[in-house]
DNA sequence: ATTATGTATGTGAGCGCTCACGGGAGCGCT
DNA sequence: AGCGCTCCCGTGAGCGCTCACATACATAAT
């Protein structure tokens, strides 16, 4: 254990008769170094237990194969999982992932994150808090002196953010749809809380829906929500109470539809029969609960992963062309799945 | 933006006329400057955007500020939660976090990881990976010529490692003794995946806590889950058929037991007045739930700030005494939050 | 033999910072 | 005048590595 202090490319050299640089060589797997020679420095190295120090050639070659995440609400499956996804992808290239989260969605500091990234001098960052309220308004204030590869996870286009997203509309459109082709005649809506875009993008598509199919709609018709399952349940009784012939129901996330779920038992409601219900996320739990519940799933894994690919390409091709190209605005699709709580 | 290359403390110097430790010693706050000076080179900083390299910093103090973090299992909300504590009180106590996950709780090549960390130069180490059948072992075969704290979550106690954890047993004391006092007389359980520790300790501390108050156990009194609400509901119906006259149930954990709240009901047995049930970990869905459920609430988020607490310890002490202290073991108690599914 | 073409290695410099020194200026004291 | 002291500041060296180059020796082409 408590060995020798740290060894260094030089006691490898030494030990090995060669220079530096050409441990250097053989630790990068370049080519030009005689076999015998590769193999000598190599027995050396296991030896000696020598492990090169990462901070020297970040710091070296102006590159530290480190990729900055915030992240927001890890006390929320949602954020967890796209992280998860981040990891994954980030390891099986080659990256490193140095976090920071931000408490409760608001980015107190903004400045002072990317400041840390930087000094740090991670290669990229992933900016994967949710855009709520005005969180997002600094990139059109104050423009960041922060020269790096950055991608917005979740947010409104813009002129000069890469973006990677769901499709939330998209999304509402199909449980929306849904509902309609099991013929539903009045659809409500919960949503999440309006201040965030992802709310606001389902319940646009939602409205957009009903228009265009024809129905009618007013605010008699749908509720807010916070997300939780407390005030799914909240909203639901709302809902009900002003929309009594309601028999179709897309709420915005599963959570509050579980709630919703549970709810309509107590007041005697039966689902899927008299009320239709979808929900948004696919979590687990959605699926083993009686009725099982139809539910948007968005595979926030792959949203991970394919966030990650995009920002390794951009700071990849960062080195050779000048050119600023249209910033990236990839939306992911969410799929349909079909349960119980909608079937006749 | 695409201003200058990069400001260097060189360039600070130069101009505001002094030389670049002066300048270092403004960046440190350090007292040897005179207040003139020091304001002067404050002004050149923000005037130029000067951003001191933190890698160079690692380099030349040989001290990072930095933490690895090992974790496995974001897709569920316990280590996720834990991740949340942990950086939440690194960010506090001035650390970054370099995050590492691997899949599904297999460790398959821990001494890479290790590595990896010991290359970035990180000050510790936080294993945050359950305990599960052997993934410890390595621990005991291996003793890793890293020479870094370590402290890990979860795990049994050990010789020679640091360890920080819930409670389990004692947990699972208060739901089972809860049970008891509700004048409960059959009293099963639900476990986790009996090669998680964490299911294990649960299961011995409900036998213990049983055996203590008097009550014979046998094997038709409990049954394995995985943890998932499907598993929950597959375990609850065996369970209940080879112990019809249960009475109390203590299930490992809430997702498994709101399945068997939901169980319960399309078997029409109605809780709590013929069966209570009590779960583990505190979700929030378990309050909102009707009945509300009786359940071991952990403070993860607590668990990860006092890991953190710990380690930053074990950092800062390292530069001092010599002597090897007995390693750190730290029990978190859990608390027992009473509701609905346990009222008579 | 002369020049070209490689292949395998070593050398200086530098990445951006901090440590351990050392040294000048200014003060009060003998 | 000489001493010691504090306050402020600068210089060399080094953290561990990689870049761009130079060098040595082979082999092949003229």
């Amino acid at each position: 254990m408590a060995e020798t202090k740290k060894v260094t490319i030089y006691d490898v050299a030494r030990e090995s008769g060669v220079s530096r640089q050409t441990v250097s060589r053989v630790i990068n797997n370049r080519p030009e170094v005689a076999p015998e020679t590769r193999t000598r420095v190599n027995d050396v190295i296991r030896d000696l237990n020598y492990r090169p120090n990462a901070v020297a050639q970040s710091l070296s070659r102006q590159k530290s194969y480190l990729l900055g995440v915030v992240t927001a609400g890890l006390k929320y499956i949602g954020p967890s999982v796209t992280l998860n996804g981040i990891t994954d992808q980030a390891e099986s290239l080659g990256y490193g992932l140095l976090l920071k989260t931000v408490s409760n969605f608001a980015v107190h500091d903004v400045l002072s994150i990317l400041h840390w990234f930087q000094a740090h001098q991670v290669d990229g960052i992933i900016w994967a808090i949710p855009e709520i309220s005005d969180n997002r308004k600094w990139l059109d204030i104050n423009t960041p002196d922060v020269d790096l590869p950055i991608i917005f996870m979740a947010m409104e286009k813009h002129v000069r953010a890469n973006i990677v997203c769901i499709d939330n509309a998209n999304g509402a459109r199909l449980a929306t749809e849904h509902l309609i082709e099991m013929n539903c005649k009045h659809i409500g809506h919960i949503s999440g809380p309006l201040d965030w875009l992802d709310a606001r993008q389902r319940k646009h598509g939602w409205y957009v829906t009903m228009a265009e199919a024809g129905y009618s709609i007013s605010d008699r018709m749908w509720t807010e929500g916070n997300w939780s399952s407390k005030s799914g349940k909240k909203a639901f009784l709302e809902l009900i109470e002003k929309y009594p012939e309601m028999d179709g129901l897309f709420v915005a996330n599963d959570q509050m539809a579980l709630s919703v779920l549970q709810t309509a038992v107590e007041l005697g409601i039966s689902v899927p029969s008299s009320l239709k219900v979808v929900g948004y996320d696919g979590i687990p739990e959605a699926e083993f609960y009686s009725p099982s519940l139809t539910t948007i799933y968005q595979n926030l894994e792959d949203l991970g992963c394919i966030v990650v690919n995009e920002l390794v390409r951009l700071i990849e091709k960062k080195n050779l062309p000048k050119g600023d190209h249209d910033p990236i605005y990839l939306k992911i699709q969410p799929k349909l799945i079909i349960r119980q709580s909608t079937q006749s």
